[in-house]
DNA sequence: ATTGTACTTTGACTTCCTGG
DNA sequence: CCAGGAAGTCAAAGTACAAT
């Protein structure tokens, strides 16, 4: 199985939205790794692994983990197969209600530098109270359902962003994964993340790192969940959408900026991902977007 | 834990072709 | 001229298994 290489990516018809899964067994998720939408993951029960952007976090029972959107990121699975989760995803257009001020206090849940909160357990009720009554409207869709879903949502960004005040360290050290294999896989990631325009391949990397390619191979998708090339591959399509939406550079230009050589191969790559030819996806994109009247 | 072997699969890139 | 699909070739990546 090559993981993603069928499903749709289709902008996301929903505002905000919460889905609760149990899983037996082992497990990683059969879904797009990164998204327009922000996604907010609290584990109520078991263990893993999270990757996201270049690090590894071994997150535990009641920790809450904030993707940003467009975050690369993907949960790998741990030694404990057994999880249960709660998801909320939600779109910008879930915090139109609030100014542009309040939204990018809200925003502040969110932090790059460390995605994770570990939360005692009294923040734990707190929180799983609050993602338990967003859950039951979810699934019961009463009347104004989407209303309450849109207030709680706001409710619990407040919730995280005061948690997230008063703890005054980032844990992030102590969450992320000691494994000294991980530290390495994370350096690695950081260098693609660093280096994706230019030639990148499995030999080269195993000589910048001193590692045999068999074994990096191995063990990168052992530790990120991702063979090297998808990964690159994500990283590049990832850069040229930026480079679709925000420029008028032709597509052959968008191919090499990012690393393709070939603009047939760029194409066909970017469809596999994004279920999008280049310019299709730069027309969906220009026809979404309302016709700027301010400039 | 790390590397290598041997094998299969996938990727990268060409060339040629279609259509706007 | 530009975007992109189809088919083919060779190289690289991925992997089950073995060895150190």
């Amino acid at each position: 199985m090559t993981g993603y290489s069928t499903h749709k990516v289709k902008s996301a018809p929903f505002l905000v939205k919460v889905t609760h899964s149990k899983r037996r067994g082992h497990f990683t998720m059969p879904v797009q790794h990164y998204h327009e939408h922000y996604e907010i993951y609290y584990l109520l029960n078991g263990e893993r692994n999270y990757f996201i952007q270049d690090r590894i976090y071994a997150i535990k029972k009641g920790d809450i983990v904030l993707i940003y959107k467009n975050v690369v990121h993907r949960t790998i699975d741990s030694s404990i197969p057994d999880h249960e989760r709660l998801l909320v995803d939600f779109t910008d257009e879930a915090l139109n209600a609030v100014s542009s001020k309040e939204r990018a206090l809200l925003l502040q849940a969110f932090d790059m530098n460390s995605p994770v909160i570990r939360l005692e357990p009294y923040e734990q009720i707190m929180v799983e109270h609050l993602l338990n009554k967003m859950l039951q409207e979810e699934q019961a869709k009463a009347p104004g359902y989407n209303i309450c879903l849109r207030a709680y949502l706001l409710e619990l960004l407040v919730l995280l962003v005061r948690l997230r005040g008063q703890k005054r360290k980032s844990l992030a050290e102590t969450i992320e994964a000691s494994d000294p294999l991980h530290q390495k896989i994370s350096e690695i990631v950081q260098y693609i993340n660093g280096h994706y325009s230019q030639e990148l391949s499995l030999t080269t990397l195993s000589k910048t790192f001193y590692i045999s390619p068999y074994y990096l191979s191995r063990l990168f998708k052992r530790v990120t969940g991702f063979n090297f090339v998808e990964y690159l591959n994500l990283i590049r399509v990832k850069e040229a959408q930026k480079l679709l939406q925000g420029t008028d550079m032709k597509i052959i230009e968008v191919a090499q900026r990012v690393g393709f050589g070939s603009v047939a191969h760029f194409g066909r790559t970017f469809k596999s991902i994004t279920s999008l030819s280049p310019s299709d996806y730069r027309k969906t994109f220009k026809s979404t977007r309302e016709p700027a009247t301010e400039g």
